[in-house]
RNA sequence: GGCCCCUUCGUCUAGUGGUCCAGGACGUCAGGUUCUCAUCCUGAAGAUCGCGGGUUCGACUCCCGCAGGGGUCACCA
């Protein structure tokens, strides 16, 4: 805990689907406001109308409320400093910059896009940067808001200190007359998110690295203003999996969303996203929301960008199923089941999920696992012509064993540990190894390739269906 | 190209001058758990700590240089 009550924002726009390298950063301002005692909020920074896309905002809250990162002040449950909608707050941008207009810091920009590009394309040419503060119009034109208006700066060189970077310093060539309102009115993100972040007394404002090289704009704007930056807080990249580029939409990255509908829970999927690039110096590696609460902390943040290997999330869910009372993982996985479990009693069904919860990764492979549990797969010779034990016997010999099998298992009371006496008992009697025994009444009564162990498997299925499965198997032998 | 950030096993990482010829986890491989898959357990392979110089009795740890990677240079955020 090392600030008390922290004001942090997650601040995305809605031009797509929310991705796992957008939601590290939201998650980590979380983690620093939760357990500081301070409030999280959201703000929709919808300043760029042509980026914009339909169900943007939408996809954001639900991808948020999925993940139970949820805000203390934003759209829906509103606050102290509402609107948190960007682009229902344009009169504030513009009060803003009419007050650096008055004090001659602020100039509406002459120049048509086309004529800016030959500008840049000439000093390139002459390998050169472009500074646009080199071509400033002697006598601006007064700004009317057709034009798109920029704010002046001086050159200056900026040292600041970052919470995870630590102290950074960059030359007066980064900063350059940006432009605040765009000739349609809008604000720019450069100049808007500060004003709002003043406005809305956040403390630490979090960033992903690529904004590293903008941090002096948004120093230089606060001067400009008169206005008191917040923490800095540079957080390093996620990865791709081929770690030659960031995590972006563009590149696939997956959407949240399509982990929770392929049965990934929402606290592995978090607790996988806070360990790249953060640890806690210990050799935990499985965390609780709660704990990662507790246990984050901006000092242990990493500098390096880190990959998103998706094989240590599958992990991860894993063994946060696995930690699953039963109960509460049957009510989890209720829209995961196989079609042919509809109308099946919960009991039954719970008994299902029992044995197969340690063999889970995520949700959506719950058909797969259970389907023989709710319908009678066709019986296919495949399963023991291929088998490594039992395609050294000839059918007829499967068949007498399978047989005597079956006048076994009708003397049973088809408990596990009848069930388990029962087979051993024909181990014997049979003279047969459970590499031959077991995996012929397996095959015989899943029709599967895996399945649970025996006699629980066939303590779940019951008598008469593992006896009919057996009488199927005999008659295709 | 300018500027900025980064650099420990394939991957996520521990390591803040000596306890490190570098520890954990994922993944991989091998063995065990009465049958399969999974779980669990045991074990193995896997990093000359990007490279080169310093400083020091001693460097993964401090300093300098280089290289590589990434980011950024918009009326996008």
């Amino acid at each position: 805990m090392e600030n008390s009550h922290a004001r942090t924002r997650f601040a995305p726009s809605p031009t797509g689907a929310l991705h796992s390298g957008v939601v590290r950063t939201a998650l980590f301002a979380w983690l620093l406001a939760k357990q500081s005692g301070g409030q999280f909020l959201l703000r929709i920074e919808d300043t760029d109308q042509k980026r914009e896309v339909e169900g943007g905002t939408e996809n954001i809250k639900e991808s948020l409320r999925w993940l139970g990162l949820d805000w203390d002040e934003g759209p829906d449950v509103g606050g102290p400093y509402a609107p948190y909608i960007q682009s229902e707050r344009l009169s504030i941008y513009k009060q803003y910059a009419q007050e650096l207009v008055g004090k001659g810091l602020a100039y509406a920009d002459p120049y048509t896009q086309e004529e800016l590009q030959g500008l840049r394309e000439q000093a390139q040419a002459e390998k050169r940067p472009f500074l646009f503060r080199d071509h400033r119009p002697e006598n601006p034109p007064t700004w009317d808001g057709s034009q798109a208006l920029r704010i002046k700066l001086e050159p200056k060189a900026w040292q600041w200190d970052d919470a995870v970077m630590g102290t950074i310093s960059m030359g007066p060539e980064m900063v350059d007359d940006f432009i605040i309102i765009k000739a349609d009115g809008f604000p720019t993100y450069n100049f808007c998110h500060i004003i709002d972040d003043y406005l809305m007394k956040i403390t630490h404002v979090m960033r992903s690295q690529e904004f590293i090289s903008s941090v002096p704009k948004f120093l230089a704007a606060h001067e400009a203003l008169g206005l008191t930056p917040p923490i800095n807080v540079i957080l390093p990249q996620v990865m791709d999996e081929t770690g030659r580029r960031k995590l972006s939409k563009r590149h696939g990255a997956k959407p949240v969303l399509e982990y929770r509908d392929q049965g990934f829970l929402p606290e592995a999927l978090l607790n996988f996203i806070a360990t790249i690039g953060w640890n806690d110096g210990t050799e935990q590696e499985i965390y609780t929301v709660p704990e990662l609460i507790e246990k984050f902390s901006l000092a242990r943040v990493q500098r390096s960008g880190g990959i998103f290997d998706e094989q240590r999330l599958v992990y991860l869910n894993g063994v946060h199923i696995r930690r699953l009372p039963l109960d509460e993982l049957y009510e989890r996985v209720a829209n995961f089941w196989p079609a042919s479990a509809a109308g099946r009693e919960d009991a039954y069904k719970k008994q299902v999920l029992g044995l197969v919860q340690e063999r889970l990764k995520f949700f959506a492979e719950l058909p797969a696992l259970t389907e023989f549990f709710f319908t009678d797969l066709p019986v296919d010779p495949q399963l023991w012509q291929d088998h490594k034990q039992l395609k050294k016997l000839a059918p007829a010999e499967l068949k007498t064993l399978l047989e005597q099998a079956k006048t076994a298992l009708t003397g049973s009371d088809f408990t596990v540990d009848g069930l388990t006496a029962c087979l051993n008992n024909l181990l014997e009697t049979t003279g047969q190894k459970p590499a031959v025994l077991f995996s012929l009444v397996r095959i015989a009564t899943t029709q599967a390739p895996n399945s649970p162990g025996l006699a629980d498997t066939l303590a779940v299925l019951g008598k008469d269906t593992s006896l009919q499965r057996i009488d199927a198997m005999l008659a295709a032998l």
